[in-house]
DNA sequence: TAGCACCTATAGCAACGCTATATGAAGTGC
DNA sequence: GCACTTCATATAGCGTTGCTATAGGTGCTA
Protein backbone atom coordinates (compact mmCIF):
# COMPACT_ATOMS: atom_id res chain seq x y z
CA UNK A 1 0.00 0.00 0.00
CA UNK A 2 1.02 3.26 -0.21
CA UNK A 3 -0.20 6.91 -1.26
CA UNK A 4 0.69 7.76 -4.95
CA UNK A 5 -2.51 8.79 -5.22
CA UNK A 6 -3.69 12.80 -6.58
CA UNK A 7 -3.60 13.52 -2.98
CA UNK A 8 -0.93 16.44 -2.42
CA UNK A 9 2.27 15.44 -1.30
CA UNK A 10 1.75 17.09 2.38
CA UNK A 11 -1.21 15.40 2.90
CA UNK A 12 0.51 11.88 1.72
CA UNK A 13 3.38 12.71 4.41
CA UNK A 14 1.12 13.00 6.86
CA UNK A 15 -1.01 9.51 6.71
CA UNK A 16 2.26 7.65 5.88
CA UNK A 17 3.55 8.85 9.34
CA UNK A 18 -0.14 8.30 10.84
CA UNK A 19 0.07 4.85 9.52
CA UNK A 20 3.44 4.12 10.06
CA UNK A 21 3.13 5.40 13.86
CA UNK A 22 0.18 3.44 14.15
CA UNK A 23 1.70 -0.14 13.05
CA UNK A 24 5.14 0.33 14.34
CA UNK A 25 4.89 -1.99 17.49
CA UNK A 26 6.72 0.35 19.92
CA UNK A 27 9.90 0.29 17.31
CA UNK A 28 10.74 3.83 15.89
CA UNK A 29 9.69 5.57 12.69
CA UNK A 30 12.15 6.77 10.54
CA UNK A 31 11.79 9.70 8.20
CA UNK A 32 13.33 7.34 5.06
CA UNK A 33 10.09 4.68 6.05
CA UNK A 34 7.51 7.71 5.66
CA UNK A 35 8.92 9.55 2.92
CA UNK A 36 9.33 6.10 0.95
CA UNK A 37 4.98 5.49 1.67
CA UNK A 38 4.17 8.54 1.11
CA UNK A 39 6.15 8.21 -2.37
CA UNK A 40 8.36 11.65 -1.75
CA UNK A 41 11.53 11.81 -0.84
CA UNK A 42 13.15 13.88 2.28
CA UNK A 43 13.59 17.36 1.23
CA UNK A 44 9.81 17.52 0.86
CA UNK A 45 9.22 16.63 4.24
CA UNK A 46 11.40 19.20 4.96
CA UNK A 47 10.26 22.19 3.38
CA UNK A 48 6.32 20.96 4.77
CA UNK A 49 7.01 20.55 8.22
CA UNK A 50 11.11 21.78 8.87
CA UNK A 51 11.93 18.91 10.68
CA UNK A 52 10.78 15.44 12.41
CA UNK A 53 8.99 16.70 14.83
CA UNK A 54 7.55 19.20 12.94
CA UNK A 55 5.48 16.28 11.08
CA UNK A 56 4.85 14.29 14.22
CA UNK A 57 3.75 17.42 16.11
CA UNK A 58 1.52 17.87 12.87
CA UNK A 59 0.15 14.25 13.16
CA UNK A 60 -0.24 14.74 17.14
CA UNK A 61 -2.60 17.92 16.21
CA UNK A 62 -4.65 15.32 14.22
CA UNK A 63 -4.78 12.84 16.98
CA UNK A 64 -5.58 15.85 19.28
CA UNK A 65 -8.66 16.64 17.06
CA UNK A 66 -10.08 13.53 17.18
CA UNK A 67 -9.37 13.07 21.35
CA UNK A 68 -11.01 16.75 21.44
CA UNK A 69 -14.18 15.33 19.36
CA UNK A 70 -14.05 12.39 21.61
CA UNK A 71 -13.74 14.05 24.42
CA UNK A 72 -16.45 17.17 23.94
CA UNK A 73 -18.85 14.54 22.09
CA UNK A 74 -19.92 13.09 25.37
CA UNK A 75 -19.42 16.38 27.14
CA UNK A 76 -23.08 18.05 28.68
CA UNK A 77 -24.52 15.43 30.16
CA UNK A 78 -26.05 18.00 33.36
CA UNK A 79 -23.11 16.64 35.68
CA UNK A 80 -20.08 18.13 35.44
CA UNK A 81 -18.71 16.00 37.49
CA UNK A 82 -20.22 12.70 35.52
CA UNK A 83 -18.43 14.57 32.62
CA UNK A 84 -15.12 14.69 34.06
CA UNK A 85 -15.06 10.71 34.66
CA UNK A 86 -16.09 10.42 30.88
CA UNK A 87 -13.31 12.55 29.66
CA UNK A 88 -10.99 10.54 32.07
CA UNK A 89 -12.33 6.94 30.38
CA UNK A 90 -12.10 8.85 27.36
CA UNK A 91 -8.47 9.98 27.58
CA UNK A 92 -7.26 6.38 28.57
CA UNK A 93 -9.38 4.67 25.80
CA UNK A 94 -7.63 6.96 23.58
CA UNK A 95 -4.64 5.86 24.86
CA UNK A 96 -5.14 2.17 24.71
CA UNK A 97 -6.53 2.13 20.99
CA UNK A 98 -3.79 4.09 19.58
CA UNK A 99 -0.36 3.78 21.88
CA UNK A 100 2.26 4.84 19.43
CA UNK A 101 -0.01 7.99 19.01
CA UNK A 102 -0.74 8.59 22.82
CA UNK A 103 3.35 8.01 23.46
CA UNK A 104 4.01 10.38 20.96
CA UNK A 105 1.52 12.89 22.46
CA UNK A 106 2.05 12.36 26.02
CA UNK A 107 5.15 10.19 26.46
CA UNK A 108 7.57 12.02 24.93
CA UNK A 109 8.45 14.19 28.15
CA UNK A 110 11.44 15.76 28.33
CA UNK A 111 12.72 18.46 31.32
CA UNK A 112 11.32 21.93 30.86
CA UNK A 113 9.94 21.15 27.80
CA UNK A 114 6.07 21.11 27.60
CA UNK A 115 4.51 19.19 25.13
CA UNK A 116 1.92 21.79 23.32
CA UNK A 117 -0.77 19.20 23.77
CA UNK A 118 -0.53 18.30 27.34
CA UNK A 119 -1.65 22.78 27.92
CA UNK A 120 -4.40 22.29 25.64
CA UNK A 121 -5.71 18.69 27.53
CA UNK A 122 -5.30 21.21 30.44
CA UNK A 123 -7.38 23.93 29.16
CA UNK A 124 -10.23 21.52 28.10
CA UNK A 125 -10.22 19.18 31.27
CA UNK A 126 -10.61 23.31 33.28
CA UNK A 127 -13.02 24.48 30.76
CA UNK A 128 -15.50 20.97 32.28
CA UNK A 129 -14.46 21.50 35.87
CA UNK A 130 -15.08 25.37 35.64
CA UNK A 131 -18.95 23.90 35.10
CA UNK A 132 -18.79 21.71 38.52
CA UNK A 133 -16.82 25.06 40.04
CA UNK A 134 -20.03 26.96 39.46
CA UNK A 135 -22.58 24.58 40.16
CA UNK A 136 -20.91 24.56 43.46
CA UNK A 137 -19.25 20.74 43.21
CA UNK A 138 -15.54 21.97 43.30
CA UNK A 139 -13.55 21.58 46.86
CA UNK A 140 -10.58 23.42 44.98
CA UNK A 141 -9.69 25.91 41.70
CA UNK A 142 -10.75 24.41 38.80
CA UNK A 143 -7.04 24.76 37.63
CA UNK A 144 -5.75 22.51 39.83
CA UNK A 145 -7.50 20.25 39.70
CA UNK A 146 -7.34 19.70 36.37
CA UNK A 147 -3.72 19.73 36.69
CA UNK A 148 -3.81 16.97 39.15
CA UNK A 149 -6.56 14.68 37.66
CA UNK A 150 -4.76 15.20 34.02
CA UNK A 151 -1.48 14.41 35.73
CA UNK A 152 -3.06 11.11 37.04
CA UNK A 153 -5.00 10.64 33.90
CA UNK A 154 -1.66 10.52 32.11
CA UNK A 155 0.15 8.33 34.77
CA UNK A 156 -2.23 5.91 34.78
CA UNK A 157 -2.39 5.67 31.00
CA UNK A 158 1.18 4.90 30.75
CA UNK A 159 0.51 2.29 33.28
CA UNK A 160 -1.79 0.94 30.85
CA UNK A 161 0.33 1.20 27.79
CA UNK A 162 3.06 -0.23 29.17
CA UNK A 163 1.42 -3.28 30.46
CA UNK A 164 0.65 -6.55 28.22
CA UNK A 165 -2.36 -6.21 26.67
CA UNK A 166 -3.86 -9.63 28.40
CA UNK A 167 -3.07 -8.13 31.97
CA UNK A 168 -4.59 -4.44 31.26
CA UNK A 169 -6.47 -4.30 34.58
CA UNK A 170 -9.22 -1.49 34.25
CA UNK A 171 -10.12 -1.27 37.70
CA UNK A 172 -6.75 0.59 38.48
CA UNK A 173 -7.96 3.62 35.79
CA UNK A 174 -11.68 3.73 37.32
CA UNK A 175 -10.56 3.51 40.75
CA UNK A 176 -7.54 6.11 40.28
CA UNK A 177 -10.16 7.96 38.66
CA UNK A 178 -13.03 7.83 41.38
CA UNK A 179 -10.28 8.89 43.50
CA UNK A 180 -9.35 11.47 42.60
CA UNK A 181 -12.89 13.07 41.62
CA UNK A 182 -13.66 12.83 45.05
CA UNK A 183 -10.72 14.36 46.32
CA UNK A 184 -11.97 17.16 44.68
CA UNK A 185 -15.31 17.06 44.71
CA UNK A 186 -17.34 19.61 47.33
CA UNK A 187 -19.81 16.85 48.57
CA UNK A 188 -17.91 15.17 50.51
CA UNK A 189 -18.86 14.11 53.74
CA UNK A 190 -18.97 17.21 55.22
CA UNK A 191 -19.10 15.82 59.06
CA UNK A 192 -15.17 15.99 59.63
CA UNK A 193 -14.57 19.20 59.00
CA UNK A 194 -10.86 19.93 60.14
CA UNK A 195 -9.30 17.47 57.85
CA UNK A 196 -10.53 16.55 54.70
CA UNK A 197 -14.08 18.51 54.21
CA UNK A 198 -13.99 22.21 52.84
CA UNK A 199 -16.25 24.93 55.19
CA UNK A 200 -19.04 25.53 52.86
CA UNK A 201 -17.87 29.33 52.28
CA UNK A 202 -14.44 27.84 50.90
CA UNK A 203 -16.72 25.77 47.93
CA UNK A 204 -18.96 28.93 48.11
CA UNK A 205 -15.90 31.52 47.28
CA UNK A 206 -14.92 28.63 44.50
CA UNK A 207 -17.55 28.68 42.75
CA UNK A 208 -18.18 32.50 42.64
CA UNK A 209 -14.69 32.85 41.35
CA UNK A 210 -15.37 30.96 38.48
CA UNK A 211 -18.50 32.13 37.82
CA UNK A 212 -17.07 35.86 38.16
CA UNK A 213 -14.75 34.76 35.27
CA UNK A 214 -17.32 33.37 33.14
CA UNK A 215 -19.80 36.13 33.25
CA UNK A 216 -17.17 38.84 32.75
CA UNK A 217 -19.82 40.54 34.80
CA UNK A 218 -20.04 44.34 34.46
CA UNK A 219 -21.17 45.24 37.92
CA UNK A 220 -17.56 46.12 39.34
CA UNK A 221 -14.73 47.90 37.78
CA UNK A 222 -11.89 46.46 36.34
CA UNK A 223 -9.56 47.52 40.04
CA UNK A 224 -12.75 46.65 42.10
CA UNK A 225 -13.14 43.37 40.36
CA UNK A 226 -9.45 42.71 41.00
CA UNK A 227 -9.10 42.86 44.28
CA UNK A 228 -12.25 41.08 44.90
CA UNK A 229 -10.79 38.14 42.86
CA UNK A 230 -7.75 38.52 44.64
CA UNK A 231 -9.56 38.35 48.26
CA UNK A 232 -11.86 35.15 46.51
CA UNK A 233 -8.30 33.62 45.49
CA UNK A 234 -7.13 33.83 49.48
CA UNK A 235 -10.18 32.09 50.82
CA UNK A 236 -9.91 29.63 48.30
CA UNK A 237 -6.49 28.72 49.28
CA UNK A 238 -6.56 29.13 52.97
CA UNK A 239 -8.09 26.34 54.50
CA UNK A 240 -5.48 23.82 52.62
CA UNK A 241 -3.79 23.27 56.51
CA UNK B 1 37.94 15.66 33.47
CA UNK B 2 37.39 12.52 32.46
CA UNK B 3 37.58 8.85 33.94
CA UNK B 4 40.97 7.73 32.79
CA UNK B 5 42.47 6.78 36.48
CA UNK B 6 42.81 3.37 37.57
CA UNK B 7 39.25 2.32 38.11
CA UNK B 8 38.30 -0.82 35.59
CA UNK B 9 36.55 0.08 32.23
CA UNK B 10 33.47 -1.40 33.63
CA UNK B 11 33.09 1.06 36.36
CA UNK B 12 34.27 4.05 33.80
CA UNK B 13 32.00 3.44 31.73
CA UNK B 14 29.34 3.15 34.53
CA UNK B 15 30.32 6.47 35.30
CA UNK B 16 30.64 8.11 32.46
CA UNK B 17 27.21 7.50 31.35
CA UNK B 18 25.56 8.75 34.57
CA UNK B 19 27.54 11.93 34.71
CA UNK B 20 26.61 12.70 30.91
CA UNK B 21 23.24 11.44 31.55
CA UNK B 22 22.74 13.79 34.65
CA UNK B 23 24.46 16.57 32.67
CA UNK B 24 22.76 16.20 29.01
CA UNK B 25 20.20 18.93 29.60
CA UNK B 26 17.68 16.64 28.05
CA UNK B 27 19.45 15.99 24.71
CA UNK B 28 20.11 12.47 24.09
CA UNK B 29 23.37 10.45 25.13
CA UNK B 30 25.93 8.82 22.26
CA UNK B 31 27.78 5.73 22.31
CA UNK B 32 30.81 7.85 21.41
CA UNK B 33 30.55 10.12 23.90
CA UNK B 34 30.02 7.80 26.72
CA UNK B 35 33.09 5.98 25.51
CA UNK B 36 35.21 9.06 25.18
CA UNK B 37 34.59 10.14 28.52
CA UNK B 38 35.60 6.94 29.99
CA UNK B 39 38.95 6.91 27.88
CA UNK B 40 37.73 3.61 26.17
CA UNK B 41 36.86 2.26 22.45
CA UNK B 42 33.18 0.87 21.30
CA UNK B 43 33.85 -2.49 21.60
CA UNK B 44 34.38 -2.42 25.15
CA UNK B 45 30.88 -0.65 26.04
CA UNK B 46 29.56 -3.69 24.10
CA UNK B 47 31.63 -6.72 25.69
CA UNK B 48 30.23 -5.49 28.91
CA UNK B 49 26.77 -4.47 28.63
CA UNK B 50 25.87 -6.23 25.28
CA UNK B 51 24.23 -2.60 24.08
CA UNK B 52 23.61 0.54 24.89
CA UNK B 53 20.28 0.00 26.54
CA UNK B 54 22.08 -2.30 28.88
CA UNK B 55 24.32 0.05 29.87
CA UNK B 56 21.58 2.06 30.72
CA UNK B 57 20.17 -0.25 32.57
CA UNK B 58 22.82 -0.80 34.82
CA UNK B 59 23.20 3.41 35.40
CA UNK B 60 19.59 3.13 36.49
CA UNK B 61 19.98 -0.10 38.71
CA UNK B 62 22.64 1.69 40.35
CA UNK B 63 20.20 4.75 40.51
CA UNK B 64 17.50 2.55 41.61
CA UNK B 65 19.80 1.58 44.65
CA UNK B 66 20.16 5.34 46.07
CA UNK B 67 16.18 4.94 45.00
CA UNK B 68 15.34 2.73 47.39
CA UNK B 69 18.05 4.03 50.17
CA UNK B 70 16.35 7.19 49.95
CA UNK B 71 12.24 5.46 50.71
CA UNK B 72 14.08 2.99 52.75
CA UNK B 73 15.80 5.84 55.48
CA UNK B 74 12.59 7.70 55.82
CA UNK B 75 10.17 4.39 56.63
CA UNK B 76 9.59 3.21 60.21
CA UNK B 77 7.23 6.12 61.95
CA UNK B 78 4.82 4.20 63.05
CA UNK B 79 2.46 5.56 60.78
CA UNK B 80 2.06 3.59 57.45
CA UNK B 81 0.35 5.89 55.66
CA UNK B 82 2.70 9.29 56.97
CA UNK B 83 5.35 6.82 55.13
CA UNK B 84 3.62 6.72 52.15
CA UNK B 85 3.52 10.51 51.98
CA UNK B 86 7.31 10.41 52.87
CA UNK B 87 7.76 8.12 50.06
CA UNK B 88 5.16 9.87 47.41
CA UNK B 89 7.56 12.80 48.11
CA UNK B 90 11.01 10.91 47.60
CA UNK B 91 9.92 9.76 44.17
CA UNK B 92 8.72 13.18 43.64
CA UNK B 93 12.06 14.90 44.66
CA UNK B 94 14.45 12.13 43.21
CA UNK B 95 12.84 12.69 39.63
CA UNK B 96 13.24 16.14 39.83
CA UNK B 97 16.71 16.39 41.28
CA UNK B 98 17.83 13.79 38.19
CA UNK B 99 15.19 14.14 35.72
CA UNK B 100 17.35 12.70 33.07
CA UNK B 101 17.59 9.73 34.76
CA UNK B 102 14.55 9.29 35.84
CA UNK B 103 13.04 10.17 32.56
CA UNK B 104 15.11 6.74 31.39
CA UNK B 105 13.70 5.19 34.80
CA UNK B 106 10.07 5.79 33.95
CA UNK B 107 9.74 8.11 31.24
CA UNK B 108 11.09 5.69 28.39
CA UNK B 109 7.80 3.75 28.07
CA UNK B 110 7.03 1.81 25.02
CA UNK B 111 3.56 -0.90 24.46
CA UNK B 112 3.36 -3.78 25.69
CA UNK B 113 7.09 -4.03 27.30
CA UNK B 114 7.00 -2.88 31.28
CA UNK B 115 10.13 -1.38 32.30
CA UNK B 116 11.87 -3.89 35.18
CA UNK B 117 11.82 -0.59 37.55
CA UNK B 118 8.27 -0.25 37.95
CA UNK B 119 7.39 -3.47 38.98
CA UNK B 120 10.55 -2.96 41.72
CA UNK B 121 8.84 0.54 42.82
CA UNK B 122 5.22 -1.02 42.68
CA UNK B 123 6.69 -3.94 44.82
CA UNK B 124 8.41 -1.51 47.43
CA UNK B 125 5.11 0.60 47.62
CA UNK B 126 2.88 -2.67 48.10
CA UNK B 127 5.14 -3.45 51.09
CA UNK B 128 4.56 -0.06 52.88
CA UNK B 129 0.91 -0.44 52.51
CA UNK B 130 0.81 -3.94 53.69
CA UNK B 131 1.73 -2.63 57.12
CA UNK B 132 -0.77 -0.10 56.59
CA UNK B 133 -3.28 -2.61 55.85
CA UNK B 134 -2.35 -4.62 58.80
CA UNK B 135 -3.05 -1.63 61.02
CA UNK B 136 -6.77 -1.62 59.46
CA UNK B 137 -5.98 1.28 57.30
CA UNK B 138 -6.69 0.42 54.25
CA UNK B 139 -9.58 0.23 51.99
CA UNK B 140 -8.38 -1.42 49.13
CA UNK B 141 -6.21 -4.31 48.32
CA UNK B 142 -2.81 -3.24 48.82
CA UNK B 143 -1.43 -4.13 45.62
CA UNK B 144 -4.58 -2.12 43.83
CA UNK B 145 -3.65 0.57 45.92
CA UNK B 146 0.24 0.74 45.35
CA UNK B 147 -0.62 0.58 41.90
CA UNK B 148 -3.03 3.42 41.55
CA UNK B 149 -0.66 5.44 43.90
CA UNK B 150 2.10 5.08 42.12
CA UNK B 151 0.49 5.52 38.74
CA UNK B 152 -0.25 8.86 40.25
CA UNK B 153 3.02 9.48 41.51
CA UNK B 154 4.68 8.64 38.13
CA UNK B 155 2.36 11.32 36.46
CA UNK B 156 2.72 14.03 38.65
CA UNK B 157 6.70 13.80 38.63
CA UNK B 158 6.83 13.80 34.76
CA UNK B 159 4.57 16.79 34.70
CA UNK B 160 6.72 18.63 37.06
CA UNK B 161 9.69 17.57 35.01
CA UNK B 162 8.49 18.96 31.74
CA UNK B 163 7.43 22.24 33.15
CA UNK B 164 10.29 24.62 33.62
CA UNK B 165 12.17 24.83 36.69
CA UNK B 166 11.10 28.28 37.84
CA UNK B 167 7.21 27.59 37.18
CA UNK B 168 7.03 24.01 39.03
CA UNK B 169 4.49 24.06 42.25
CA UNK B 170 5.17 20.99 44.11
CA UNK B 171 1.22 22.06 45.40
CA UNK B 172 0.29 19.90 42.44
CA UNK B 173 1.75 17.09 44.02
CA UNK B 174 0.58 17.36 47.92
CA UNK B 175 -2.64 17.80 46.29
CA UNK B 176 -2.07 14.04 44.14
CA UNK B 177 -0.84 12.74 47.21
CA UNK B 178 -3.33 13.64 49.68
CA UNK B 179 -5.78 12.35 47.16
CA UNK B 180 -4.76 9.10 46.56
CA UNK B 181 -3.91 8.54 50.09
CA UNK B 182 -6.90 9.32 51.35
CA UNK B 183 -8.95 7.24 48.83
CA UNK B 184 -7.19 4.41 49.79
CA UNK B 185 -7.85 5.09 53.56
CA UNK B 186 -10.23 3.52 55.78
CA UNK B 187 -10.51 6.20 58.26
CA UNK B 188 -12.80 8.30 55.66
CA UNK B 189 -16.12 10.11 56.90
CA UNK B 190 -18.11 6.84 58.06
CA UNK B 191 -20.95 8.96 57.97
CA UNK B 192 -21.86 8.80 54.23
CA UNK B 193 -21.61 4.45 54.07
CA UNK B 194 -23.58 4.13 50.21
CA UNK B 195 -20.80 6.22 48.78
CA UNK B 196 -17.18 6.25 49.77
CA UNK B 197 -16.88 4.98 52.87
CA UNK B 198 -16.58 1.02 53.18
CA UNK B 199 -18.26 -1.04 55.26
CA UNK B 200 -15.53 -1.70 58.69
CA UNK B 201 -16.47 -5.30 57.85
CA UNK B 202 -14.29 -4.84 54.46
CA UNK B 203 -11.60 -2.64 55.66
CA UNK B 204 -11.06 -5.94 58.64
CA UNK B 205 -11.04 -8.36 56.09
CA UNK B 206 -8.52 -6.26 53.99
CA UNK B 207 -6.38 -5.96 57.31
CA UNK B 208 -6.48 -9.88 58.20
CA UNK B 209 -5.65 -11.29 54.96
CA UNK B 210 -2.92 -8.99 55.07
CA UNK B 211 -1.89 -9.87 58.32
CA UNK B 212 -2.30 -13.61 57.03
CA UNK B 213 0.21 -13.19 54.31
CA UNK B 214 2.68 -11.06 55.87
CA UNK B 215 3.04 -13.96 59.32
CA UNK B 216 2.69 -16.98 57.40
CA UNK B 217 0.69 -18.24 59.95
CA UNK B 218 0.72 -22.09 60.50
CA UNK B 219 -2.89 -22.39 61.99
CA UNK B 220 -4.64 -22.94 59.00
CA UNK B 221 -3.72 -25.76 56.90
CA UNK B 222 -2.60 -24.74 53.58
CA UNK B 223 -5.91 -25.97 51.68
CA UNK B 224 -7.58 -24.15 54.53
CA UNK B 225 -5.99 -20.98 54.17
CA UNK B 226 -6.42 -20.87 50.44
CA UNK B 227 -9.97 -21.44 50.80
CA UNK B 228 -10.31 -18.61 53.40
CA UNK B 229 -8.12 -16.26 51.33
CA UNK B 230 -10.03 -16.69 48.74
CA UNK B 231 -13.50 -15.87 50.89
CA UNK B 232 -11.75 -12.71 52.31
CA UNK B 233 -11.04 -11.15 48.56
CA UNK B 234 -14.49 -11.82 47.75
CA UNK B 235 -15.55 -9.94 50.62
CA UNK B 236 -12.54 -7.24 50.07
CA UNK B 237 -13.67 -6.84 46.35
CA UNK B 238 -17.37 -6.91 46.82
CA UNK B 239 -18.43 -3.60 48.12
CA UNK B 240 -17.29 -1.37 44.65
CA UNK B 241 -20.62 -0.43 43.98
C1' DT C 1 8.61 35.52 -23.34
C1' DA C 2 10.65 36.84 -18.93
C1' DG C 3 10.64 36.74 -14.28
C1' DC C 4 9.20 34.97 -9.97
C1' DA C 5 7.50 32.13 -6.30
C1' DC C 6 6.71 27.67 -5.05
C1' DC C 7 7.64 22.93 -4.80
C1' DT C 8 10.38 18.68 -5.52
C1' DA C 9 14.63 15.68 -6.68
C1' DT C 10 19.75 14.39 -6.78
C1' DA C 11 23.36 13.50 -4.05
C1' DG C 12 25.71 13.49 0.00
C1' DC C 13 27.33 14.87 4.90
C1' DA C 14 28.04 13.91 9.76
C1' DA C 15 26.57 11.24 13.46
C1' DC C 16 24.45 7.24 15.12
C1' DG C 17 24.35 2.08 17.16
C1' DC C 18 26.76 -1.77 16.47
C1' DT C 19 30.15 -5.61 14.94
C1' DA C 20 33.71 -8.73 12.31
C1' DT C 21 38.14 -9.35 13.15
C1' DA C 22 42.51 -9.03 15.32
C1' DT C 23 45.69 -8.13 19.17
C1' DG C 24 47.25 -8.01 23.79
C1' DA C 25 47.33 -9.79 28.63
C1' DA C 26 46.63 -13.18 32.21
C1' DG C 27 46.22 -17.50 33.97
C1' DT C 28 46.90 -22.99 33.52
C1' DG C 29 48.94 -27.56 32.56
C1' DC C 30 53.00 -29.91 31.31
C1' DG D 1 59.89 -22.26 29.58
C1' DC D 2 56.20 -23.13 26.36
C1' DA D 3 51.84 -24.06 24.14
C1' DC D 4 46.94 -23.23 25.19
C1' DT D 5 42.76 -21.27 26.51
C1' DT D 6 40.18 -17.23 28.13
C1' DC D 7 39.10 -12.74 28.90
C1' DA D 8 39.45 -7.82 27.61
C1' DT D 9 40.49 -4.16 24.49
C1' DA D 10 41.52 -1.93 19.85
C1' DT D 11 41.22 -1.07 14.55
C1' DA D 12 38.33 -0.29 11.09
C1' DG D 13 34.11 -0.16 8.97
C1' DC D 14 29.03 -1.41 7.88
C1' DG D 15 24.36 0.11 7.47
C1' DT D 16 21.07 3.48 9.00
C1' DT D 17 19.73 7.72 10.89
C1' DG D 18 18.16 12.95 10.53
C1' DC D 19 19.06 16.50 7.71
C1' DT D 20 20.70 19.83 3.81
C1' DA D 21 23.35 22.38 -0.15
C1' DT D 22 22.24 22.76 -4.60
C1' DA D 23 19.71 22.53 -8.66
C1' DG D 24 15.77 21.70 -11.60
C1' DG D 25 10.98 21.75 -12.75
C1' DT D 26 6.21 23.88 -12.60
C1' DG D 27 2.67 27.34 -12.86
C1' DC D 28 1.59 32.01 -12.26
C1' DT D 29 1.61 37.23 -13.38
C1' DA D 30 3.47 40.84 -16.43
Amino acid sequence: MSFDGQLPPKTRLLRAAAELLANSGGAAVSTRQITQLAGVTAPTLYHHFGDKEGLFDAVVAAGFEEYVAGERDFAPSGHPLEDIRRMWDNHVQFGLNQPELYLVMFGNIRPESRPAIVADAEALMEEMLNKAAVAGQLNVQPREAARSILAANVGVTLMLIAEPATERNLELSTMTRDAMIFAVSADQASGTPEDSGKSSVVVAAIALNAALQASHSDQLSSSELKLFLEWLHRISNSSTS
